[in-house]
RNA sequence: AGACCCAUGGUGUAAUGGUAGCACUCCGGAUUUUGGUUCCGUCAGUCUAGGUUCGAGUCCUAGUGGGUCUACCA
């Protein structure tokens, strides 16, 4: 290897995305002895979505990358919307991704009682107080960004007043929403969450963990960045939108001197043709436009599992994408190419016809069965090889004949040669319609005896290769085939259109009944396959001894699809 | 309007003052018992104007464009 190659791939492997040079430089000035230890912090209010996966893979692998630990953190400071089901859904879907938090699952509600000594210290020094204002009079006076706020009339209680009165909130002396603990910051600054942010509210309601035990609550900023530091999170990775939140995250940490953990800002993902909103993305379930959280069209990490998507593909996809602090819409072609880089290496070949077309090869013995091998992954020999029973009838894909076709159409027509794959070249000799509809009913064909694979001494050389099943032996399956939720790469990114205009109807075709090879019949749920010719598929739970259910994941690149398209 | 953040091919992301690279997409070719895979190739980029410097994508200033912030949500 010459030197200047070496220096290249030293220059490659070196470099960083901006979080990673921060972390380094934290880590060359002994930073924390440096440690870097991260965290992962949802909100149990929702299903976890490719945005959050993008979130779950940057904090578990930059701590990998750096010998660190990552926490699972449930930011449940909010009883009204969070629930226990929605924790047991978070986790299973963090699992599946790949990632563990060994026995580092936390909640911010474990922090409570800490974060109301937190709350006492900061009024003791002067630097909170319980402010009687109603939210009207707290916005009213919060100003604009260009009118600086006024400071409530209660904003200089004596400190033990302010002692008095929070601990009294505690107690339950007041009624919901009466009173709050505000920070005493600046109501002046530019930055509209220095304007004496709120701490604490009363708040009655019966929180998934805590259960009655309190009825203040804190908010996010109280308690967001003092679960950091309680945790000693030495890197707090956070979307773009908290970038205004910093200073009042440092703030506190300075005021309380606690652990000084440092939140880092970072650009989200957006996807084409993908939405994240929890709220529209609620409305779609909740009117019924997909089936639930987990439609293998929902970009949640269910759907996406019950979609067939790897694990790996994700991870590879988010990884793919990159990290910044500028606004992005990464396409979802980069997600397609990594879930077929995946499936390609790992998924089975299968055959499986959608659109039937009936084949008789009229010089082939009826009621002889031959049992061809096949391979399972032309890429992988070591995946093995499997039969497939040949017989005198058999289905193939209607799209693979035409009775009048065009040179450049490998497939079969009158006269012309074909392969079926791990099985015979066939002569098309002819073709009967059926009178009342005019379409094409059954083909005949002969075939050359000396051109099994394998074994092939014909010499013939057949330009097309079709996948095919035998009549008397294929499986009946329903196969759902699934496009892109939206027809629009950016849906809810219109100022005078809603973004369920754009709901693509044709988003799911299901095919009632499509008939698989023999060998299909051992799928599970969660299994994923390459249907020959036709793309990735993966046995839906909807699935039945009777009858199997499988899910198109993604179709295989097409160029003559494309061809034809010009 | 104010403060803050951002600006590199169609998309995403590198280059840390010294030859603008990689991936996806697109297009073309080779191979192929999947019109898949694989392999090779083409096209294509530093927002604008000044300044600092031997040298600027990188540093400074201004402009332009985009984004964020004014919940008892997180």
């Amino acid at each position: 290897m010459s030197d200047l190659n070496r220096k290249e791939e030293a220059k490659e492997k070196e470099s960083l995305n901006f979080i990673e040079q921060i972390i380094e430089e934290d880590i060359r000035n002994g930073k924390h002895g440096g440690r870097v230890h991260t965290r992962f912090p949802p909100e149990p209010n929702g299903y976890l979505h490719i945005g959050h996966a993008k979130a779950i893979c940057l904090n578990f692998e930059i701590a990998q990358k750096y010998g660190g630990k990552t926490n699972l953190r449930f930011d449940d400071t909010n009883p009204t919307t969070e629930e226990t089901e929605y924790v047991e859904n978070i986790k299973r879907d963090i699992r599946w991704l790949g990632f563990d938090w060994d026995d580092r699952e936390y909640y911010a509600s474990d922090y409570f009682e800490q974060l109301y000594e937190f709350a006492v210290k900061l009024i003791s020094k002067g630097l909170a107080y319980v402010d009687d204002s109603t939210p009207g009079e707290i916005a009213e006076m919060k100003g604009t960004p260009t009118v600086p706020g006024k400071e409530s009339p209660y904003r200089n209680r004596s400190i033990e007043e302010n002692l008095s009165l929070f601990r009294g909130m505690r107690a339950g002396d007041f009624p919901d929403g009466s009173k709050v603990l505000r920070a005493k910051v600046d109501m002046a600054s530019s930055n509209m969450h220095m304007r004496d942010p709120i701490m604490y509210r009363i708040k009655r309601d019966h929180h998934h963990r805590t259960g009655d035990e309190w009825i203040i609550y804190p908010m996010y900023d109280f308690a967001h960045g003092q679960s950091d530091s309680i945790e000693k999170i030495t890197h707090s990775l956070c979307s773009l939108e908290f970038i205004h939140h910093r200073p009042l995250y440092d703030w506190f940490i300075e005021k309380l001197e606690i652990f000084p953990s440092r939140q880092i800002e970072f650009a989200r993902m957006n996807v084409s043709y993908m939405i994240t909103s929890k709220r529209r993305l609620l409305k779609l379930v909740k009117e019924g436009y997909v089936s639930g959280w987990d439609d293998p069209r929902m970009p949640t990490i269910s759907g996406m599992r019950r979609r067939g998507f790897p694990p790996a593909a994700i991870r590879t996809f988010c990884d793919k994408a990159g990290i910044a602090k500028r606004d992005n819409l990464i396409e979802i072609s980069l997600l397609e190419f990594c879930v077929r880089d995946e499936l390609n290496r790992t998924a089975p070949r299968v055959m499986a016809v959608l659109n039937p077309l009936k084949v008789v090869i009229t010089n082939y013995p009826e009621g002889k069965v031959e049992h061809m091998e096949v391979e399972n992954n032309p890429e992988d020999e070591s995946m093995g090889t499997r039969t497939m029973p040949f017989s005198r009838e058999l289905y193939i894909e209607r799209e693979d004949f035409m009775e009048d076709p065009p040179k450049k159409y490998f497939r079969m027509g009158p006269g012309r040669d074909v392969r079926l794959k791990a099985g015979y070249i066939l002569r098309c000799e002819g073709f009967e319609k059926d009178p009342a509809t005019g379409e094409v009913a059954e083909v005949r064909c002969t075939y050359y005896p000396d051109s099994k694979s394998g074994e092939d001494t014909s010499g013939i050389k057949a330009k097309g290769t079709l996948h095919w099943v035998s009549v008397a032996h294929a499986l009946e399956a329903e196969v759902r085939l699934y496009d892109r939720l939206f027809a629009d790469p950016q849906p809810d990114n219109h100022e005078d259109k809603d973004y369920l205009e754009f709901f693509n109807e044709d988003s799911l075709q299901v095919v009632e009944k499509a008939y698989i090879e023999p060998s299909l019949a051992q799928a599970k749920p969660g299994d994923t396959f390459q249907f020959l010719r036709l793309g990735y598929f993966s046995a839906d739970p909807d699935s039945t001894e009777q009858k199997p259910v499988f899910n198109r994941t993604v179709t295989l690149k097409d160029t003559w699809a494309k061809m034809q398209g010009r």
